[in-house]
DNA sequence: CTTGGGACCTGTGAGC
DNA sequence: TGCTCACAGGTCCCAA
């Protein structure tokens, strides 16, 4: 579910609820997500105080005056939702507080409380040195962020020159960029012009930069929208992210083609088990 | 080394 | 209504 603009949305309605603030319970309803949980997770969280919410790829990264970093993981279906304070007594009242899914939840000094809610349970949760936090082995490999200068047109050349693989796999690939996925690489390509079939390498470089300008645009769109809400992604405040009113090609099969002066239709492929939503006619 | 496919899970919507 | 099947925003792991 969630790409780079989700994860950054719920960084953003997370941060002035949790940083300043001291965890004062957390209960783990679980031992494990993808993975099990790190040892004494909860003494580990109890008593500390966040100090910053930051963001690398789509790991959440949640600083705490302990020295460590909490390091979350939303997967395909998970969730952080805020509660503040006056809607968990609601919750209690309604016998409630225990929806299904819901992990871990965690209760600051001020009552309100974050929940983690996973269906699928792809998501993951762990705790490392913040000093080290970049040489964790989930973070280690990811390649630079999409919006930042590290990821620029000399870069992108290098990494994709001699490729083999379609295009739309080499952006999947997260050691070459890190935080795109499936809806927003799709958008990208449709936004560039570009084919989701064509070879990595066999990309001309001035097509290159507008595949970077795109890749940009479209993430900053949608962190603007407050990121896409499909089935059940919602904003840490619980609001609705709207940016799924904004695809251009994502799950349209058969519309048609939104640009301009396109008649074409826009089909579904398959792609390394993926689908790739592209318009056969404007993008090559 | 690269690449593709399966695996991990639950939920939902389409079609019968 | 109820069953079955395909598919869903990710990514690790392994075989080729």
């Amino acid at each position: 579910m969630p790409e780079l603009p989700e994860v950054e949305t719920v960084r953003r309605g997370l941060e002035p609820v949790m940083v300043g603030r001291r965890i004062e319970a957390a209960s783990i309803n679980r031992p494990d997500l993808r993975w099990p949980f790190p040892d004494n997770m909860r003494e580990r969280l109890v008593g500390t105080r966040t100090r910053r919410l930051a963001r690398r790829s789509k790991y959440l990264l949640v600083d705490l005056d302990s020295g460590e970093t909490l390091i979350v993981h939303l997967g395909m279906s998970g969730r952080l939702l805020i509660r503040a304070r006056d809607e968990v007594a609601k919750f209690h009242n309604a016998q409630t507080l225990a929806a299904k899914h819901d992990h871990v939840v965690l209760t600051l000094e001020d009552g309100a409380t974050v929940t983690f809610n996973d269906p699928r349970r792809f998501g993951a949760m762990d705790l490392a040195p913040t000093a080290a936090v970049e040489d964790h082995h989930l973070l280690a490999r990811l390649g630079p962020e999409p919006l930042g200068n590290a990821f620029h047109a000399d870069y992108l050349k290098g990494v994709l020159n001699g490729k083999k693989t379609p295009i739309k796999s080499a952006l999947l690939d997260q050691r070459l960029v890190a935080g795109l996925g499936n809806i927003y690489v799709c958008e990208a390509l449709w936004r560039s012009g570009i084919s989701p079939l064509r070879l990595a390498g066999r990309i001309g470089g001035e097509r290159i930069g507008a595949l970077l300008r795109s890749i940009r645009e479209t993430l900053d769109d949608a962190i603007a929208a407050g990121g896409s809400s499909l089935r059940d992604y919602r904003q840490a405040d619980g609001e609705l992210g709207y940016f799924q009113h904004s695809f251009r090609v994502y799950d349209r099969e058969g519309d048609p083609c939104c640009r301009a002066e396109c008649d074409g239709v826009i089909r579904r492929v398959v792609q390394s088990g993926r689908s790739t939503f592209y318009c056969p006619r404007c993008q090559r």
